[in-house]
DNA sequence: CGGGTAATTGAATCTCGTCAAGCTGGGTGG
DNA sequence: CCACCCAGCTTGACGAGATTCAATTACCCG
């Protein structure tokens, strides 16, 4: 958040209190089972998490990827048990806390309330753009537009642009989050990248035109032209 | 809301105020346009939306339907500019009002924040669900829980539950929802029908038996087995 | 240096899209 | 009151794109 906005002290100690429980977890680890009773949020401190669904058939829908600094869980706020599973794509560090935490916020400090609020309408935007990738776009557009999601989110976080970023997936995980199969998904990237949109190597991937890429797939960066100017003053 | 909380008097007052401006719009009235400056949400009071974008190559992903009592576009509530396009369906009665009311909500009262919050998780994990089916289910389990979901939601809405309703879209909108093109719909509704699973009649669907139908389509209701315990107390 | 997971590639198959043609029903104007 | 019109629905034939099945190959970890 601070990213975005000036904390006053008060509001970053209320947020500090959220972290204050730590986790440790291994890759593969599931901390939030579908279907399961849920009481808790989770920060992501370090590595990279994903939710997902597993349909009757044993087929799995990866529905959206974590990382650091953001809040994991809180489709489960208005039910009694989890709609979805929590599981680490790494090691992680994950900071556990009560739902009755998030009520006490938007209580105590109206604006991170808000500003809360204002990062779940980003999230439903991500995700609808990632259901008319599904619905309406190529095998070839769907993965391309995730690898640019992927880099735009990692951006975020640490600056660089360079476009070459670690991509921590296998392609069975790109074809579960992207409705695919990992074979189709290993001809797309081939494909992506005899058309010279992406190289890869050991593991990395590497955008050379951010701009070519998001025109080839119908790619739009949901993280930038924010506004906020609406938020009410800090408590 | 008052479906599921009892309201204070003042909390009564506050939702009213928001009401407080109506406008009408015809069938085919677009009310927000993708890309387009936005100020403004609105509540439904009568009639049927939906929110969708456009692709450049001109096809269209319906990405949500809206019935009276829901607020539309919380989507544009982080963004200057709107992510989505919003379209009525049918003659309605829109309340439109400006991003900072819903912030002078959340600051003069906390639980209906905390509410909007629940509601637009919940309206999360529907996305997700589409997600999922759209990624994960054939064509005809798609159709399926398309029309579950819609009876659902008017169920939820006027409680009858005789699994007959009027269905208000055209075999393009339900493609442009489910991610198919109109003729393939049609193929999948005279397969649901040919495997007694609906009856067609009059721009009426029947499900004669919605648990068979949820089977065969993989759907879950998102508006049962809600949990708004954690809700702070009414200020 | 094994052993297992992930990536790669080819061939056959199937689902769904595309194109094209006819049909139906409700509204409109002569 | 009827003929027409037009949007939406229906159906068939064909093709493209994605899946499935199967078999190697590459890579990472201990």
């Amino acid at each position: 958040m601070s990213g975005l906005i000036t904390l006053t002290t008060d509001e970053h100690a209320a947020l500090d209190r959220i972290e204050e429980r730590r986790r440790q977890v291994r890759k593969g680890t599931v901390i939030q089972h579908s279907e399961e009773r849920v009481t808790e949020l989770f920060v992501l401190r370090e590595g990279m998490m994903m939710s997902y669904v597993l349909l009757p058939d044993g087929s799995r829908q990866i529905l959206r990827f974590y990382f650091p600094g953001e809040i994991m869980g809180m489709a489960g706020m208005g039910y009694r048990n989890a709609p979805e599973t929590l599981c680490a794509l790494a090691d992680c560090v994950v900071c556990p806390f009560e739902k009755a935490a998030v009520s006490r916020l938007m209580v105590d400090h109206p604006r991170l309330g808000a500003m809360l609020m204002a990062f779940s309408q980003i999230e439903r935007a991500v995700l609808t753009d990632r259901l008319a990738s599904l619905g309406r776009t190529s095998a070839r557009a769907r993965v391309g537009a995730l690898l640019l999601e992927l880099h735009n989110r990692l951006r975020a976080r640490d600056g660089r642009g360079n476009g070459t970023f670690p991509l921590g997936l296998t392609q069975e995980e790109i074809g579960d989050a992207t409705g695919l199969t990992s074979v189709h998904v290993n001809r797309m990237l081939r494909q992506l990248e005899e058309d010279g949109l992406i190289t890869r190597e050991a593991g990395h991937v590497t955008i050379g035109d951010v701009a070519a890429l998001a025109r080839a797939t119908h790619h739009v960066d949901r993280y930038a032209a924010l506004d906020l100017s609406w938020l009410p003053p800090a408590r």
